[in-house]
DNA sequence: GCGGTGGGGTACGTTTGCGTACAGATTTTA
DNA sequence: TAAAATCTGTACGCAAACGTACCCCACCGC
């Protein structure tokens, strides 16, 4: 797909960067590891880094006011944590949390405004993954009223798939639980399916997919929606 | 709040431009009227124009597979209709349908993205209200998941309530549950709830809200999350 | 090796909401 | 004015998911 035979970067939007940009953007970068459960972004506090994964994910949580969670979208190596602040707002109500371990490229908001400031072809690239984010998050939407626990289970276990490039998941149940919003017995008895079928098969804190055509068989149609309409627009 | 004794427009974001701004606009805008129901823009269609409210509003629907829609946002007057040409996405696979008749500006997807080229401070105020659209898709996917029809419905009453700035809303049930991806009947036993406590009177057809503080109270926190929010970036 | 902690299996009654259906009321159309 | 369509109220059984609770087991640190 790329016509650079060596990307720059494993990041998909810094990878799209020429080699001259990107060496002129390395001075200001850092390479950060992402530790497994640690928030990068705090919903309302003021966003002072932006982070491009080059593996592992983000997801993009909301906090209610009883404290309980819910996911609203994930990132990975397509995207980047900061979407509102390429907006032009300084701060928004989610909190990017690591959902699995992994490095990123991390550049202070000064910076990433400047970058792109100056580079516009960048910019369009970034808004463009802007819109992707929104389609994700309109179709978590739609998931959440319409489909069963199971299903979108089985959309989450597709998506951290896609986004990991390994079969072996590090997630328990209760963390599964507050990403799906859902109860922790409801993932342990959607999970018992899953393995019934042999789609996939569990350990302590870990799940690996073992057909991967069976667990999208066990989505619904909003993985195939989010995918499709991802790839029309960066791929 | 408005600096400008007189607007230039009712839909906020052109009403933010200057008088030379809008006028020299003006020969390439459009005034339409926005029936109720009327479908504005057809999911996975190529936008061919963008819509600028002055009165009314739009939802933002997402049909499925097998028909059943639900909706993930609201735009009136404080937005436009168009977000994912301004990120620049030819289009996308939501419909926007005419939820309260109403009149907006509208000009074709060329003539926008000429305009936001030509002007910074539009083109980011747009991109501030991106975020804000962002952001009532993201309470809206939480709200699907965790909050109770009521609840919901509440949150529905005075999103719209907001938009039309009347108390009497055209709404039937079908209608609504169409909106919220429930029931019809589930809209039916909730409305007579309000109607209980004298939050709101119903006819035929039609929703009027009698106590509007109650109506909040009978919300979920998502109405004041995306409030505050909103107020807070393009207050 | 032992106790503590966290993860996972299971159960039970309850609530919410679904699917469906039907009848009465009101409005629109012929 | 009659017929058709639309809207609302109501009902019933059923499924999904909830809240909660308890137990056991695996793994970790001491």
């Amino acid at each position: 797909m790329a016509s650079n035979p060596a990307p720059v970067c494993d990041n998909a939007l810094l990878g799209s960067l020429t080699r001259e940009a990107f060496a002129a953007l390395e001075p200001l970068i850092e390479y950060v590891e992402m530790p497994l459960k640690k928030v990068f972004s705090k919903g309302s506090k003021t966003i002072k880094h932006v982070f491009f994964p080059c593996s592992g994910m983000f997801s993009l949580i909301r906090t209610m006011e009883d404290g309980s969670t819910i996911e609203v979208g994930l990132i990975g190596k397509e995207g980047f944590v900061g979407v509102p602040l390429l907006l032009g707002a300084s701060a928004s109500p989610l909190d990017a949390l690591v959902q699995g371990a992994g490095k990123a490229i991390s550049m202070s908001a000064a910076t990433f405004l400047k970058v792109v400031d100056g580079n516009r072809s960048f910019r369009n690239r970034l808004l463009l993954y802007a819109q992707c984010l929104h389609i994700q998050v309109s179709q978590t939407a739609v998931c959440n009223a319409r489909h069963t626990v199971p299903q979108r289970l089985a959309r989450w276990i597709l998506e951290t798939h896609d986004r990991m490039g390994q079969p072996e998941l590090s997630l328990s149940h209760e963390f599964l639980s507050y990403m799906l919003g859902v109860r922790r017995a409801g993932i342990t008895v959607a999970l018992q399916q899953f393995t019934a079928k042999g789609l996939v098969t569990t350990g302590r804190s870990k799940v690996t997919v073992r057909s991967r055509t069976g667990v999208e068989k066990a989505a619904c149609e909003c993985y195939r929606t989010v995918q499709r309409e991802t790839r029309r627009l960066i791929a």
